[in-house]
DNA sequence: AACCGGTGTAACGCGATTGTCACCTCAACA
DNA sequence: TGTTGAGGTGACAATCGCGTTACACCGGTT
């Protein structure tokens, strides 16, 4: 794979060398305008895989570059990662959606934002993983589409994280999957959430189907795994 | 499925570059016309699968190339989405419909105009659930024809918007549809439009049957769905 | 003008969901 | 068998999502 372009767009200096710093390190060809309105000039000419950019910025709102980047043709397929203050009223996060593919709040740390580029470059450039809409492991059955999960022929009621958190576990067959993996894919690896929440969570899974049914296993010290018992070695 | 040849009636170089640009590139084959007299003859031997066609063009009207279409016996079932002017009067716009499959008013985003011709597409190409006019999920019946509802024999009476909501539903029976692909749908993907309007309407039409009965699922944090009594392994 | 049906938006409130903590259990190991 | 630390468990407050109500607006009709 060829060397990914990330462009920066943000005028505190800071974050720009920060994410310059970290990303190019990881191998990435990081550019950097802190001049909001020369951006989009910037973007056109430099081709990024991916534009980082901060909405809070002090003359021109980065709300408004995301529009008009996504009104240019040759930009509008580019990913926008956004970086926003965690004070940020939630439903103005969620108005950016139609731009935006993912966001990132303030203060981050360096790996998260790594991270989460990473994901987006993952996404955008494979879509190899033909995640299909069914997945069955054993009795457990889930339908990403209809939102629906089976066991043994029991519909569980799944709330929106605990059917996150399944699908991904089911998704990955088999394999131990640490906290920080879950943590890293269902919740948006926002630094703020502890490790312990994800036991919470699976501890909440288990219950669903009623008492002694350990479909789901603790690999101490490791992370947990969906119980496949064909494989019984 | 074989490549859907797209063709693009516009005088606008910008816009005609914008289609070609980010249709082409979602693996659609793309011409162009900008000379609107010129577009009958290209569309008849073009045979496109669907034809965008800006009614804004100073010479010719675009709603007489839509005429002239619509007459055309080898063009006549060809769908066409019109690129209007937001500002155009309304009379005009509504004045359009009979030939018009759908309109999308200018500016547009890219990602909306992609999307309206997908869905476009979609609908026209892909009637492999049932296009007939008539649906039916458990005890609900929806005839498009006669754009009538029947609920355990009682007819609904339904407005438009309520209508098509209704019917995007029913047509993905039993999948879940998130707000936004609900707005996609039936709202022109005006990006001005608030996620919450649709709990508006989803409410309007819980009420019209009458109390206790409880026929839209709520899946909290994702979307809405059409109950759909079998589960099925 | 007054009215009215249809539609989109804002505000409020309640219950479900969720993240976190404190405490408990138990497996692993010496 | 005692120690230790990872993981289980129950409880709690904050928050979120959504139902619900009320209201403003816009076109069409009277």
């Amino acid at each position: 794979m060829e060397k990914k372009r990330i462009l920066v767009v943000d005028d505190e200096p800071d974050v720009t060398d920060l994410v310059a710093y970290h990303m190019g390190a990881k191998g990435f060809h990081v550019e950097t305008v802190n001049d909001a309105t020369a951006s989009i000039a910037k973007a056109r000419n430099y081709q990024p895989d991916l534009i980082i950019l901060d909405i809070m910025m002090p003359h021109l709102s980065g709300m408004q570059i995301c529009r008009i980047l996504r009104a240019d043709s040759r930009l509008a397929k580019v990913p926008i990662l956004f970086l926003t203050a965690k004070a940020e009223p939630h439903d103005r996060i969620e108005g950016l959606k139609p731009g935006a593919d993912d966001y990132v709040g303030k203060p981050f740390s360096p790996k998260e934002l790594v991270l989460r580029a990473e994901s987006i470059l993952r996404r955008v450039a494979g879509p190899k993983e033909s995640t299909s809409a069914r997945l069955r492991i054993g009795d457990i059955l889930l339908d990403s589409e209809t939102h629906r999960v089976i066991l043994r022929g029991v519909a569980l009621e799944l709330t929106a994280t605990e059917f996150k958190l399944l699908r991904l576990m089911m998704e990955r067959q088999g394999r131990v999957q640490t906290r920080e993996h879950l943590l890293l894919n269902v919740w948006n690896y926002s630094t703020e959430i502890e490790t312990r929440t994800v036991d919470t969570h699976v501890r909440r899974l288990r219950e669903k189907p009623g008492p002694e049914a350990r479909w789901i296993e603790t690999i101490r010290g490791v992370g947990y795994r969906i119980a496949d018992k064909k494989i019984s070695a």
